[in-house]
DNA sequence: AATGCGGGGTA
DNA sequence: TACCCAGCATT
């Protein structure tokens, strides 16, 4: 048996086959997949359930509010992914009159929609020949085929997509169940850490695993330290104790979501605030720092409480807003945000 | 080609 | 702590 033989025929009996996107539905195939981006199935699960309820089909998204869908995405990171959704749904209903097109080429023009993701709606969706390369196909396939170096690297992906296409099954009909049985084998026998070899239907010819090389393979992405920020965030509350948040850029970290304002320094929190913001406010002892670790930067965050003395009605009300503590647990806020209120 | 972009699980 | 996860967009 070939390849794709042999991982068909290991997916029917050891595959994963009760996922709740596991259907014929681009809309439900394509919410999941940018919902599993770099996130952990365990992860994406309750997300899923949640937003499939409020916004049961592509009309549903693209007439709601931005807002609404960041608040859903809450807490599940890269925000992008939630406005790149809300404006690929928009683009079905008026490119495509609502239904997704069956080709990667023309799914790949929806934004957050790249060449894998692309693949891998068109091959559950619509069974179509094409090749998916996310985490667990490099690694498959970079032991398999004992690929050296980084597989973010331009040369080495490049090889793994051509490796990918030359694997496609003969068969179209056997896209959905050959495009799982990669992810599965990768998610649950050819592990980063301890590949279970013993389990793995292409084992006898991997060379990974005949050179003993399945601890090296995949080559590690190379690392460096993590730049060091720090920030304050005003914890900034009326007289009936409600918190001012402020809407942050579209794009950037934390891209569209209500968070604390921010100064650079507890010194000169009250006269940055009163330039900013336009409030006068009377800090008060800030509260114990906490970090909060990105992929590319650890942040340490000074949270100093104030309250706000005065006040005039605030006038930009589309980015700057007074919210009850129960309001911003379920306005779209990022994460040490949600910690902060807990 | 390199960087920006979150958050959680895991050993 | 460090690595990894159903990657994509931007520069």
């Amino acid at each position: 048996m070939n390849f794709a033989e042999r991982l068909l025929a290991w997916h029917a009996t050891h595959g994963r086959h009760d996922l709740p996107w596991q259907v014929h539905d681009p809309y439900r195939v394509w919410l999941s997949e940018i919902m599993l981006q770099q996130t952990q199935v365990t992860t994406v699960i309750p997300y899923y359930a949640r937003f499939l309820a409020r916004f049961p089909d592509v009309a549903a998204l693209a007439s709601a509010p931005l807002d609404d869908v960041l608040a859903l995405w809450s807490g599940l990171g890269y925000y992008s992914r939630a406005r790149n959704l809300h404006a690929a749904a928009v683009m079905v209903m008026e490119r495509f009159g609502g239904a997704f097109p069956a080709d990667p080429a023309l799914l790949a023009e929806l934004p957050g929609i790249g060449r894998s993701t692309a693949a891998a709606i068109a091959a559950f969706s619509f069974s179509v020949r094409s090749p998916i390369l996310d985490g667990n196909v490099k690694r498959v396939l970079a032991r398999w085929a004992g690929i050296d170096g980084f597989t973010g690297e331009k040369a080495i992906e490049s090889r793994l997509w051509q490796l990918a296409q030359t694997l496609l099954p003969a068969n179209a009909e056997d896209m959905p169940a050959y495009t799982q049985a990669q992810m599965d084998l990768g998610a649950t026998v050819c592990t980063p850490r301890k590949p279970a070899c013993l389990a793995c239907p292409v084992a006898e010819d991997c060379v990974a695993r005949l050179t003993g090389r399945q601890h090296e393979l995949p080559t590690p992405k190379p690392r460096k330290p993590l730049p060091q920020r720090h920030t304050v965030m005003l914890l900034i509350r009326d007289a009936e104790h409600r918190l001012l948040l402020e809407r942050r850029a579209p794009t950037g970290i934390w891209g569209g979501l209500w968070c604390l304002p921010e100064v650079d320094s507890t010194l000169t929190a009250e006269t940055t605030a009163l330039a900013q913001l336009g409030l006068t406010l009377q800090t008060e002892p800030a509260l114990p720092d906490f970090v909060h670790v990105f992929t590319h930067f650890r942040l340490t965050v000074t949270p100093l409480p104030a309250r706000a003395v005065g006040i005039g009605p605030l006038r930009d009300t589309d980015r700057l807003r007074w919210f009850t503590r129960a309001e911003a647990l379920s306005a779209g806020i990022p994460t040490p945000l949600r910690r902060l209120l807990a």
